[in-house]
Formats: structure tokens, C-alpha cells, sequence
DNA sequence: CTGAGTAACCTACTGACGGTAAGGTGTGCA
DNA sequence: TGCACACCTTACCGTCAGTAGGTTACTCAG
């Protein structure tokens, strides 16, 4: 894997590199634990490199949340679509979430839950995608469900308290492992869908 | 106020002061936002009186954070007890929370979402205060429902995910200030009161 | 082959931070 | 008076994010 450590490297193949580098680095110790200086000698390479790489290091981190949500939402959205109705829709959104975050416990207890100082703005981004698709899921099953569609801002409303429980949740489980993915999926589905349900036919 | 930032002085009554002088801080900037230099240098003292004082950054948010857990939980407290029904009781608890948020918008942005580095746990223990207090009238509501005692540790999954959603609900207040409490009290209430009442039906 | 231009890279620094060592100073009490 | 202790200070340490300025190796025209 790292055969190409020191000398010249072509850009590219360097940025890649760093940033594999970086992606273990935040995963194992969050943002704050993460440095720059042991991400650069990690890579094998002097730290002014990394700052032409990628910026600084709120950038470098951003890169990292990003790629994670975006395949978070790429698994939660097939998922969902696979699903006919709204109710299995849910269920299976909430299966695919779990089963996502049990690859990566780890990874998700320092990645998400950093939600302080400059990072905090990646953070968002990350729940900024995953608002996005649930939002697109949620107006889908509401007019299914027979409602015209609801009032834009109160689903936004919606959608972040669901996220909300769902990282919440996450959170929760890494202090009950014996839990199981489908265990969570199906307590939130209980949870929610009979408010959600109600929610979506008022309005 | 401040007629005694110089010389000597009480050391419960510098403690006092110096923790106000933390708090400002604290809100103002978040954890990471606010220096130990800053807060000495702005209570009129060197840093290491307020090492010897509080021991740590990190003890000296706990401090603080503890103090707001506090307040938070006895206003909830208060305005849940005096609600007959369970469904009531819903609606007065949120009602409350978000009134708390209200009050101290630019300090729950600045403590509440902080959860990343050593100050986690901080968090985790503030979230714990308001987690015991949800449960226990969880568990209350469920028995007048006419359900036993539930599954404990079902109910503390159910409690993280509730409070969660309250959290990212009062996140999200932050840039929809146009909202009044009594909406998003409505519209928390009416999400998860059919889920709970189904939930609760059965054990 | 040679020299210019440039992409890749390094050493060595700055300023701010959390935290600490070691010592000075006022006050109460024998 | 002098001892003891609580109070408080200056001056430092190691680590961090980020940068200034210079050096090396590849490329390509002549």
C-alpha cells in the first residue's frame, strides 16, 4: 500500500494518499485527537504538504464527513427504494441507518458526535445530506398516504427531530452492543411512524 | 460586581466570580471557543489560580454544564407535575424544554452541541440528567396507561431517541427563529405521543 | 547535453493553547 | 516578633494549527 512513502509522487496519487491517511486518523481520534503534524508523518511526508493538499485541516476533515455521508445515504436510499410502502420504507431506511453504523461504530462515535468548534460546519454538511434524502422520502410517503403536500418547513422540522433520534439512538447503542440493528429499526419505526402517519394525513 | 478582581480575596468568593467569568465564556465561545487565559486574564487573576481552583478546563465546564442540567431538568420537572394525563404532561414537558432554549438561545448552541474532545462527557452528563427525569415519567405515564413496568433498557433507547429529537429540534430552532416554542412543542408532541401511547400499550 | 521553469517537498519557525514549577506576599495567631 | 498557611504571581513546558522561505528532482525546449 504505501510503497510510495517518501520521494516524489505525482499529486494525485499523494492527495490520496494523505487523505486515506487522515480518514483513519479522524476515525480513531475524532477531530480534536486527530493532528496534522501525526497525520503528516503517518503519511510519510512534511506537514506543509498536507496545508497544499488540502487547505487546513477543517477542509481536510470536511473531505473525510463527506465521503461517509455520502455513502450513508447512497445505502439508506436503495434501501428504501427497494420498499413499496411507506411503512416498509421507514422500517428498511431505519435497517440500512443501523446496519451502516454497525460497520463502523468506531468510526461513527468519533465522526458524527464531533459537533463542536470549527468542525461543527462538516458535521452539519453530513446531516445536510442524509435531511436532503429523508425530507425526499417523507413528502414521497406523505402523498401516497393521500395528503397534498405538507408545509415545507414544518417537514424540514420533522426531518431534523428524526435525525436527532436516529443519531441519538446510534449513540445510545454503543453503550448497549447486544442490541441488534433490527431491534433499533423496529423500536424507531414504533416510535415514529404512527405520528408520522398521523402527521401526513392532517397536512 | 467586580470590585474585588484584584488583590487578595475569599477563596469561595473568587471561586464564585471566576466561575461566572467561565460561564460568559463558555457561552459565548463553546469549549473550544474559550480559553483558561482569557477567563483568568478577564476575572483579574493568573491561570494558576484558576487551576487551583477548578483543576481543569474540562472540570471547570463540567461546572458549568452540571449548573444548566440543573435548571433545565427542575423547569421541566416543575411544569410536567403539574399536568394531570399523560398526554398533557407531553406537551408541558416540551413546552418547558423549549422554553428553557428560548431563554438562552446563543448558550445552548455554544453548550448543548458540544460533543466532541475530552468535553463529551460533560455532555453525556448533562444528557444524562434530562435522560433519568424523561424516564421516570416515561415509566409513570406507561403505568397509568394501564401497561406494567416496561423493559428498562427499552425505555432508556426510547428516552436517548426522545431526547435527540428535542435536541435536534431546538439545533434546528436556531435558524428558523420565526417558530414559537408552542409549535414546536405541537409538532414534537404529535410525532412521537401515538408511538409512545402504541409502545406503551403493550409493555 | 544543458539550462530554465516548475511541481514537489523540506526545515524551521510563529503564535496560541492547556497546564505547571517555583517562589513571593499578605494575614492571623502563638 | 516570628511562624505558618492561604493566596497569588511570573515564567516556563510541550503540543498544536498554520506559514515563510528555500531546496530538490522532473520536464522539456534548444
Amino acid at each position: 500500500m504505501a510503497g510510495f512513502r517518501r520521494g516524489r509522487v505525482p499529486r494525485q496519487l499523494r492527495r490520496r494518499h494523505v487523505l486515506a491517511v487522515a480518514t483513519v486518523a479522524f476515525i480513531e481520534g475524532g477531530y480534536a485527537g486527530a493532528s496534522m503534524d501525526a497525520v503528516a508523518a503517518e503519511a510519510g511526508v512534511s506537514k506543509p504538504v498536507v496545508y497544499d493538499l488540502f487547505g487546513s485541516k477543517e477542509q481536510l476533515f470536511h473531505l473525510v464527513m463527506a465521503e461517509a455521508a455520502e455513502d450513508l445515504a447512497q445505502r439508506v436510499a436503495g434501501s428504501v427504494a427497494a420498499e413499496p410502502d411507506p411503512e416498509r420504507k421507514l422500517f428498511a431506511g431505519a435497517l440500512a441507518f443501523f446496519g451502516w453504523v454497525a460497520e463502523r461504530r468506531q468510526a461513527w462515535s468519533s465522526l458524527l458526535s464531533a459537533s463542536a468548534g470549527p468542525e461543527s460546519r462538516e458535521v452539519a454538511a453530513i446531516r445536510a445530506r442524509q435531511t436532503e434524502l429523508v425530507a425526499a422520502l417523507l413528502a414521497e410517503g406523505s402523498t401516497e398516504v393521500g395528503a397534498g403536500s405538507p408545509d415545507p418547513e414544518q417537514l424540514d422540522a420533522v426531518v431534523h427531530a428524526l435525525n436527532g433520534a436516529f443519531e441519538a439512538l446510534s449513540s445510545w447503542w454503543q453503550d448497549h452492543p447486544d442490541r441488534t440493528a433490527e431491534e433499533l429499526a423496529t423500536l424507531l419505526t414504533a416510535l415514529v411512524l404512527p405520528g408520522l402517519l398521523s402527521l401526513g394525513a392532517e397536512g
